[in-house]
RNA sequence: GGGGGUGUGGCAGAGCGGUCUAUUGCACCAGACUGUAAAUCUGGCGGGCUUAGCCCUUCGGUGGUUCAAAUCCAUCCGCCCCCA
């Protein structure tokens, strides 16, 4: 048990009820482990496996965990956050998300001790009625207790009433699931609170809260976020998945290592940074990759970008002309976006055909195969038709 | 219901009649360097062209004033604050 109370706190921010989670895991019996999602990013990335590998470490535990797809309050649409308003979700988007979430989940989850619920089961009987029950529990002193609310409210930015009404919803989900422990993210800390207290409400044993810290994503700094455009997805090729983890910055890397692997953390810091990293790459994408593509992956970065070699795989873009002015073929290939930028990028010297820089856009004859790159990383091999 | 304020490029945030495609920071892209798509430094960052120059399109929407508007006026829309 003492094991057990190790592994669960890896990495962990903050256990509230540390005494209640040693009592219920005393008692022998498997616990409800809860963690709710709302299905509104189709793509999972690894910000959101932090929380998982946390699940699956209560399941190797023998606990059941109950994954709950938050689909009524996104059938609501919620606005938090920032001014604009996020669009309501149809029902059939939801329900996609919603398949494509445990089509993720499960490559970390173990499918036999999960549950899946959907909150508009209990959301939707519970009606304007039950709704104001709830309302009735909550003072707005209480919910601008809220750090970000607080924040929020004292810069003149804009809080919905729905705002206020989440934590309320998110909290009698647990009652719903009578949920033992939920997790969330650090940012969560209010609205899982908002359970505990609705629990106690509802004369249940009060939920144990764990906390987990927010992953920053590539740039090293903001949380990782598809908005943000610093994620890392499950879904992305093992070279890129590779590449950007090499891309993150080298403070961040132990941090990947403690929420992301079961990497023993004082080995890794006796390796040379590069190393740490490139194996941290290779473990991650492994895990969802397999290890034969991620060795690949890890091969053929360095071939790239310690060898500046040009990578063996590469689209083909067919070329209707014989002869073509650089940009437009930059253009035309899709390796940028338009010509001013095909522009700038070759007078900075970013552009190499056959591996061979041009500074200057002039008309290139491609009637013999040829490789064009773009940067760093962007090739294509060029081919008259 | 009354009063005040605000809306600028992916974000933050200057500008308040011409010198504005719009200071600056972040993000992003490229180059150099390197141990990586790390860090650091340098440059770039609306579109197009017959490209050391030229043309077109941006400052919430619309309509005005003016030789000239992101900047002034009217109106509409969004947001915030105060009073009730």
């Amino acid at each position: 048990m003492k094991n057990a109370i190790e592994k669960i706190k890896r990495g962990v921010v903050e256990i509230i009820g540390e005494k209640e989670l040693e009592a219920k895991l005393a008692k022998g019996k498997p616990l409800r482990i809860k963690l709710g999602v709302d299905p509104t990013a189709p793509d999972m990335h690894l910000g959101h496996t932090v929380l998982l590998n946390k699940l699956r470490t209560f399941q190797e535990l023998g606990h059941t965990v109950v994954f709950l797809i938050g689909d009524f309050t996104a059938r609501i649409g919620d606005p938090s956050g920032r001014s604009e308003t996020r669009p309501v979700m149809s029902e059939q988007a939801i329900m996609e998300n919603a398949k494509t979430y445990q089509e993720q989940v499960f490559k970390i989850l173990d499918k036999s001790r999960t549950e899946v619920v959907f909150n508009s089961h209990w959301l939707y009987p519970f009606g304007i009625e039950g709704l104001l029950g709830l309302a009735s529990k909550y003072t707005v002193a209480q919910m601008l207790q809220r750090d970000d609310f607080e924040k929020r409210y004292k810069s003149d930015s804009p809080i919905s009433i729905i705002e206020f009404l989440y934590p309320l919803l998110q909290g009698y989900d647990s009652v719903a699931v009578h949920a033992d422990v939920e997790l969330g993210g650090n940012d969560q800390k209010f609205n899982l609170l908002v359970g505990r207290e609705l629990q106690r409400d509802f004369k249940q044993e009060p939920q144990v809260i764990i906390t987990m810290p927010l992953l920053e994503g590539t740039d090293g700094v903001k949380k990782m976020s598809k908005s943000y455009g610093n994620y890392i997805a499950l879904n992305d090729s093992p070279a890129d998945m590779f590449g950007k983890i090499m891309s993150i910055p080298d403070d961040l890397m132990y941090k990947y290592y403690e929420l992301l692997t079961d990497a023993d953390l004082k080995q890794v810091k006796s390796l040379h940074p590069r190393e740490a990293k490139a194996n941290l790459g290779e473990i991650i994408t492994a895990k969802y990759h397999g290890l034969e593509p991620a060795k690949n992956a890890r091969a053929e970065f360095d071939k790239l970008f310690s060898k500046k070699e040009i990578p063996q795989d590469m689209e083909i873009y067919q070329c209707a002309a014989k002869e073509i002015k650089l940009a437009d073929l930059l253009v035309s290939s899709g390796l940028v976006e338009s010509k001013n930028e095909a522009r700038r990028l070759i007078e900075q010297g970013g552009v190499k055909l056959n591996n061979e820089k041009i500074t200057e856009d002039k008309i290139i004859s491609v009637q013999q195969e040829c490789t064009l790159q773009a940067g760093k990383r962007k090739f294509k091999k060029i081919v008259y038709k």
